[in-house]
DNA sequence: GGCATTTGACCAAG
DNA sequence: CTTGGTCAAATGCC
């Protein structure tokens, strides 16, 4: 039994719906696997040269705003309804239709120690009692971009950071509005390409009908009526956000979702098989060029480095057991999934799911 | 020129 | 020492 929340359902065939468990809990992490049919040349060839140009990572969906994609402000859903809108099969609450996103699970307490901690230290900053910051699940609707519109106006991006164990960078945002102390980051999921981790930091003390126009919630019930409460149990404490979902339009974002994460046009991915997690999974930094290497497990009960060589990534026979960190003869860790970082700012992961009958041996010269 | 993003550097916490 | 969070100069777009 994988997990009984209450959202469960919501989610393709395979995922872990148990989100506030999984970032502590690796043993749980069961990410989407894509078929990569024919990326390996490419993809070893991209690993000894420079680090990717930035946008080149970024304008393919890994979560990092790209640097040079035309201003990729917020879009104001009032003004520009996206085309197409209108021919949805989901049936949304009338405010949230202009939304770019579908908010799937929130919870005001997560068992979270990488975000509480950022939530603490900032409420230690300024004098306040212990912060309890709001994770949300949003998701961008189809063939939407950027990152989720959550309502309000005036964020502005202040940083941009890589972050361990983590497909995707994580972005951090503040209210543009100086004297307003609200915050959020915004991270990709590595399950879903189009599903965010938000997290809300501080109040706005800004949306009032005086604060800055930049400043102001378009609209706050807009918020609320689509959230899913998710308990410390897993329990739905409310809101239907997705309730009105079918399970083929789940089947359909699915796929185009997973479309999405093929990252640049040398990868071709095959959207049609079902996933199956094989178990593990690898990553690798270089140390070279200002980066850095090392062998590091992701997603699986161990969180060992182990190695640290500067070396290929290796072919290796992965078993059917769950929860083993396989390796091969020498010890070292063999990999499906290459990171690439310049800096600890940016970082493109190539996730490689693939059949293990059929992956190509990657072996050094 | 103004504004927003990018990104290297810095800092604090663990 | 590692990692997450923030700052601020550089850069790019309108």
């Amino acid at each position: 039994m994988r997990s009984s929340s209450a959202v469960e359902g919501q989610f393709p065939p395979g995922w872990n719906t148990k989100f506030f468990d999984v970032t502590n809990h690796a043993k749980d992490h069961l990410s989407p696997r894509l078929n990569v049919v024919a990326p390996l040349n490419s993809l070893r060839s991209s690993l000894h040269k420079d680090p990717l140009p930035y946008h080149s990572i970024t304008t393919k969906g890994n979560g990092c705003t790209p640097r040079n994609s035309g201003s990729p402000r917020f879009t104001d859903p009032f003004s520009q309804p996206p085309p197409g809108e209108g021919s949805s099969t989901q049936q949304q609450h009338p405010h949230e239709q202009n939304l770019n996103t579908r908010l799937l699970a929130v919870d005001s307490n997560p068992p979270w120690p990488r975000i509480s901690s950022a939530a603490n230290s900032e409420a230690r900053k300024f004098g306040g009692q212990k912060a309890k910051p709001g994770v949300v699940l949003q998701k961008l609707n189809d063939g939407k971009r950027g990152i989720p519109d959550d309502g309000h106006r005036g964020w502005k991006k202040y940083g941009n950071k890589a972050i361990q164990n983590s497909n995707h960078c994580r972005g951090y945002y503040k209210c543009s509005l100086k004297e307003c102390r609200a915050k959020k980051m915004v991270q990709l999921t590595d399950r879903d390409p189009t599903l965010f981790e938000v997290t809300y930091v501080g109040k706005h003390s800004c949306s009032s009908s005086t604060a800055h126009p930049r400043c102001r919630h378009r609209s706050t019930q807009m918020l609320s009526s689509s959230l899913v409460h998710v308990g410390s149990n897993g329990s739905s404490e409310g809101g239907q956000a997705t309730s009105t979902v079918t399970k083929e339009d789940r089947a359909e974002d699915w796929k185009t979702q997973r479309a999405a994460a093929s990252i640049g046009t040398n990868l071709v991915v095959d959207v049609s098989n079902p996933i199956i997690d094989n178990g593990w999974k690898g990553g690798k930094y270089s140390n070279e060029h200002n980066y850095s290497y090392s062998y590091f497990n992701m997603g699986m009960t161990t969180s060992t480095t182990a190695s640290t060589a500067s070396e290929e990534p290796k072919q290796c026979e992965v078993g059917e057991g769950d929860d083993d960190v396989d390796q091969d003869e020498e010890g070292d860790v063999c990999m499906d999934t290459y990171l690439h970082q310049s800096s600890r700012h940016h970082q493109a992961a190539y996730s490689l799911w693939h059949d293990f009958d059929t992956y190509p041996t990657l072996s050094t010269d």
